[in-house]
DNA sequence: CATAATAATGACGCTGCGTCAACTTCCGCC
DNA sequence: GGCGGAAGTTGACGCAGCGTCATTATTATG
């Protein structure tokens, strides 16, 4: 036993700590994806674990702010994968692919994850955390970085990366709703229509 | 007083459900604006009218449901000129600018009549409300409409008309943040990246 | 082992929820 | 005109979730 405490170097405190917010972080994307966000209550989440509820404030101050722990987790694991792809790319439309592509998998996978029925009557929230706000900033940043090196026309990457957001958001959902979805058909299309809308969005700066 | 009763076709207690209604819905919009859809209340809502609390159960069942009245109106008042674009355009380009135009002016209009500071931290809520499906709905005819008429390319037309969607919403956005903010210029970049955007997208059906 | 530091607990007061019996207002009819 | 009933309004009520905080339990330290 004592051995056993020897090896491990972190306290218990501190593992209880990790342990705790890990099961209000675990309950919450349960009990929102069983009863939506909107509905979803902090007595909701601590009931799904072995908590008390004042227990719960030790950790988040709100509802919310469990949420966009959660958002900025994925963010968190989703930017690598971007970023991997701009420094893998060879060509302007290799990195809009495996972009898009990584996106669209990702999607597929959260979804399993959470392993909902998937409702399609809650409405839907969207925080802009600054995980999120990083994410924008990759995504513009990569634009930019294509349109320096000639690889893609020079033209107002704001807009450009907002239109590459949204277009990703709006398709990716519209994928899962089908049956069976499929990420790479969904990734060709957003490649090859937003390769091309840049063109014609150059052409007229 | 009798003439002008006279002259008053609907009796009383319509006009009052109507005026009601109304106020409802006015001082949510108010409400939603001031304290954010998250953080209003059915009571912060009642209590910017006259009326009781009880009364609000009268006309709409919760908070959820005062928002989708508010953006079904909204789409329902941007529809016609959805449709009128589409109607007046004689080709393709003119419908896309059209339509976009009509969207990012609506935008900026309906800020204004909200005339709020626009204070960018609370989470941005999106409900699928029947208006807002119909509109979808217009918007992958109009593209499907005019493939057929050869005026576009065959294509997948829902994908596309997700595409289009979210590129509207997240450039609108985008452009509401500028100061100032210019729909047309707004416009003119989604005509461009749309109208050549398709013709990639259709090489890889 | 004693003591301090830290975290968990759940009862508490408060606020918003949705309901409902009582009340008010309006409409149709004699 | 005025009466009866339908339609609509009202606010108090019971209930549930909120965030807090004094108390208790657990862990670290010397």
């Amino acid at each position: 036993m004592s051995e056993a405490a020897a090896f491990e170097p972190i306290g218990k405190r501190e593992r209880a700590k990790a342990a705790n917010r890990d099961a209000i972080l675990k309950a919450a994307r349960r009990v929102f994806a069983q009863l939506g966000y909107e509905a979803a209550t902090v007595r909701d989440i601590i009931r799904g674990t072995e908590l008390a509820s004042g227990t719960f404030y030790n950790y988040f101050r709100s509802k919310e702010e469990v949420f966009e722990a959660l958002s900025d987790d994925g963010a968190r694991r989703f930017k690598p994968l971007l970023r991997a792809a701009r420094e893998r790319a060879e060509t302007f439309e290799q990195y809009l692919h495996d972009a898009f592509s990584a996106y669209f998998h990702f999607l597929l996978e959260e979804r399993n994850v959470g392993e909902r029925p998937l409702d399609e009557r809650q409405p839907h929230v969207r925080t802009d955390t600054p995980e999120m706000i990083a994410i924008y900033e990759e995504v513009r940043l990569s634009l930019e970085d294509a349109a320096m090196r000639g690889l893609a026309p020079r033209i107002d990457s704001d807009y450009l990366a907002h239109a590459c957001i949204g277009l990703a958001q709006e398709v990716g959902a519209a994928m899962l709703r089908r049956t069976p979805p499929d990420a790479d058909a969904a990734a060709r299309f957003a490649t090859a229509f937003v390769l091309r809308g840049i063109e014609g969005a150059a052409r007229n700066d």
